[in-house]
RNA sequence: GCGAAAGUGGCGGAAUUGGCAGACGCGCUGGACUUAGGAUCCAGUGGCCCAAAGCCGUGUGGGUUCGAGUCCCACCUUUCGCACCA
């Protein structure tokens, strides 16, 4: 009888006393590092998250059975909001809710049978690696990679802090789904626009990685090869410059726009008899979210003043437009209406020429719209020099002009921004840097790293960070002048804690260093690495990055941080909504005519990813107890393509468990054991031969097969 | 709107290079064992047909091929990502 609740118990302790995973990463060998992503200590496991561990651990056995020691190491992204609202709510401290969340998730790794090496174990919230964090920090402040800017940045005002772009979607925070307000803030940076190029160009090097995840990294880079091109401007007796992607399209158009946030606006609406009323137009679209802004529509103010167009010579009205962004290129556009839909919008509304300067190889163009051909099929028409070539070609021969004439140059553009890093919020890593009146923004020297997160603070959950508040963390002597200074009290993003913690797992213990260069050399980059497509922009863009800046610091000879990347698919479960759209818990529901109810209320069920806020989780302890953890491994392994998206079902459990159930038996059976009744047993010595045979055949096959299509 | 992926039994899903469609598991049906079992074992299970023979069958419609789930064209549906980025 297959009894894995007593067979499994037995072989973990061994594991766990024997320390089967640990390993001595300044021994000699060959090395393969495993990894999977780090996760936030926020309490319980369910079967959902078991995937992405149970898959890494079968592929760190399967490399075990083939004797190669793997590098397998986990830790806790320990900082972050949840502990901060738990502790409020429980009028506690986010340290012990943390600490006690490691302790139980650790448990839980252990009755999976998931091998780590818990020697190389990190917390991100413990000041022996935060301090590391601060390190860092200074290192890009003082390349000019980390700076202090006053930027439009979006303000969740749950939360009660700022957010970076990343974590922002569809207009919402990420976290807490409150709409985000734009605010005009001083706060903290990295210049990840600097490495732009870079990161573009690394992911043709990432051969290992899902398609999918780089042309998503691709898209938010978001790369334009155009045109910078000066148009002046006779009332201001200077030039506007405007970029442009399609410096071939010049000769079409007929108007200017500005983002209202142009720097150049006041100046151009300065006489303007009815200036009040554009200047409150300006500013009812500045403070509209991104959301309100494009929700609007096209809308725009005439400054009353003109450009000229320096192709055709014309004098072109220069309009303000709430749909042109002033984050991009130069906050300024020049308006081809015949072949952009945007400019075609704002033509029609307010009545300005269009006039097209592309026309289809073959075909008509359509009547009543803007259409834009950006290859071969379509060539040059209406544009003295560059008629009857072909779009690219007249790309090109465009911008050779623009350049000839001094008029601007060919440019490339990027859509990232850079990361803003600071968050006024307490459980994360205090920037290190001190305000002092006389000397400014003073850095603290390395040798009084950490900056330490002190613990002695109430948690109210009124407004503001608590840190501010604390007066003996504030008020310090600035270290250059010794006066009274203050220290910032923002901390960072927690995406900055493990954009470089795969660093650390070589050397955890170093205290004199943020690791070892030379072990990290060998050990990294991460031959596997294992987690969520959600991650797909955030941290491993940041990760990304963070990897360059170290690079670039001489301590590594690598740039891409991940060798190989794979995205399990989550694991989806029915969830059920009341009539207000509120998750039920599947306690309250009850079924009447195959329909969901609760009560007299009529639900809707609704498969959806197993999470804690959608109340259909699968929590593994009562599964474990009762058919073992290797019958959740086996289903999980089995249950679909691991990158795919697969449906849990609590029969399908069952079935995995007589799975192994049959091949206890078998196994048994075949060691001339007790599975066999004594009255079935006449003729079983030859009936073995020809079973092992058999067997030792099929496992053969079935290993190569493993091998080949399966692992590799 | 732009981009990507995917549509195969009652269900999850196999089918590796164009070569026996539906592996394996769940569920279901029948049987064995005999009531300690959400147990175990055996057989069956795409549809039409009492059965056999046969015919039909991988979202829809065309095409290439001796041969198509797989390749080509058009369309439909779903999911995901981006979304005023000039």
């Amino acid at each position: 009888m297959y009894r894995p609740t007593e067979i499994e118990p037995k072989w973990q302790q061994r594991w766990a006393e024997a320390k089967v995973a640990e390993i001595d990463v300044a021994a000699p060998g060959q090395k393969l590092y495993m990894l999977n992503m780090f996760p936030y200590p926020s309490g319980d496991l369910h079967v959902g998250h078991g995937r992405n561990y149970i898959l890494g651990d079968a592929l760190y056995r399967y490399f075990r059975m083939q004797g190669r020691a793997a590098l397998n190491p986990m830790g806790w992204d320990a900082f972050g909001l949840p502990a901060e609202n738990a502790a409020i709510k429980n009028r506690t401290h986010p340290r012990p809710w943390t600490l006690a969340n490691i302790e139980r998730m650790k448990k839980q790794f252990a009755r999976w049978g998931i091998l780590y090496d818990w020697s190389k174990e990190i917390a991100s919230c413990e000041p022996e690696y935060y301090k590391w964090n601060q390190w860092l920090f200074l290192q890009l402040y003082k390349r000019g990679l980390a700076y202090r800017g006053t930027a439009p940045v979006n303000w969740c005002p749950q939360d009660q802090t700022v957010l970076a772009n990343e974590q922002v979607v569809d207009g919402r925070c990420e976290r807490c789904g409150a709409l985000v307000e734009q605010r005009e803030l001083s706060q903290w940076f990295f210049r990840i626009t600097e490495y732009a190029d870079r990161l573009d160009a690394g992911l043709d090097t990432l051969e290992h990685w899902p398609e999918k995840v780089k042309l998503m990294q691709r898209n938010w880079i978001g790369r334009s090869l155009g045109a910078d091109v000066d148009f002046q401007v006779p009332a201001l007796g200077g030039a506007i410059r405007i970029f442009t992607t399609r410096p071939d399209t010049i000769y079409g158009a007929t108007f200017m726009v500005l983002a209202p946030e142009n720097p150049a606006v006041p100046a151009l609406i300065a006489d303007r008899e009815d200036r009040d009323e554009i200047e409150q137009w300006i500013t009812g679209v500045r403070n509209q979210s991104a959301l309100e802004r494009q929700e609007a529509g096209k809308e725009g103010r005439f400054t009353g003043k003109t450009a000229i167009n320096p192709f055709t010579n014309e004098e072109i009205p220069i309009w303000l437009g709430n749909f042109v962004l002033p984050q991009y290129g130069t906050g300024a556009i020049m308006s081809v209406p015949a072949h952009d839909q945007r400019d075609f919008e704002f033509a029609q509304q307010y009545g300005l020429p269009i006039r097209q300067v592309i026309k289809p190889v073959s075909g008509d163009p359509p009547v009543g719209e803007a259409f834009t051909i950006k290859d071969e099929t379509g060539v040059a028409v209406n544009s003295g020099d560059i008629d009857g070539l072909p779009v690219p070609k007249a790309i090109e021969r465009i911008i050779e002009i623009i350049e000839e004439r001094g008029l601007g140059k060919g440019t490339v553009r990027y859509r990232l921004r850079d990361w803003l890093i600071s968050r006024q919020r307490y459980w994360g890593t205090p920037i290190p840097m001190i305000y002092c009146d006389a000397c400014g923004l003073v850095p603290v020297p390395d040798d009084q790293l950490p900056v330490t997160l002190p613990l002695d603070v109430p948690f109210t959950g009124r407004e503001g960070n608590p840190l501010a508040k604390h007066d003996a963390f504030v008020n310090v002597p600035c270290p250059q002048c010794n006066a009274a200074a203050k220290r910032e009290t923002d901390t960072m993003d927690t995406f900055v804690d493990s954009s470089w913690y795969f660093l650390r797992f070589v050397t955890p213990r170093d205290g004199e260093k943020i690791f070892d260069p030379a072990l990290v050399d060998r050990w990294l980059p991460v031959d596997q690495y294992i987690g969520g497509i959600e991650h797909a922009i955030l941290h491993l863009l940041y990760a990304r990055f963070i990897t360059r800046t170290i690079h670039d610091m001489g301590l590594i000879s690598f740039e891409e941080p991940f060798t190989r990347l794979f995205n399990q698919g989550v694991i989806t479960k029915e969830g059920y909504k009341d009539e207000r759209g509120a998750w039920v818990s599947p306690a309250e529901v009850q079924w009447k005519d195959g329909k969901p109810y609760r009560g007299d209320e009529l639900l809707t069920a609704e498969v959806t990813k197993m999470s804690k806020s959608r109340l259909n989780v699968v929590p593994p302890d009562e599964l474990i107890a009762r058919y073992g953890a290797d019958t959740e491994r086996v289903y999980t392994l089995f249950i679909a393509p691991p990158e795919k998206e697969a449906a849990w079902s609590d029969e399908g459990v069952v079935g995995a468990y007589r799975f192994l159930g049959r091949v206890w038996n078998m196994g048994v059976a075949l060691s001339g054991g007790e599975a066999i009744p004594p009255d079935r047993q006449a003729g079983l010595p030859d009936l073995h031969q020809s079973i092992i045979r058999k067997m030792h055949q099929t496992i053969d096959a079935v290993t190569s097969r493993i091998e080949r299509f399966e692992f590799n």
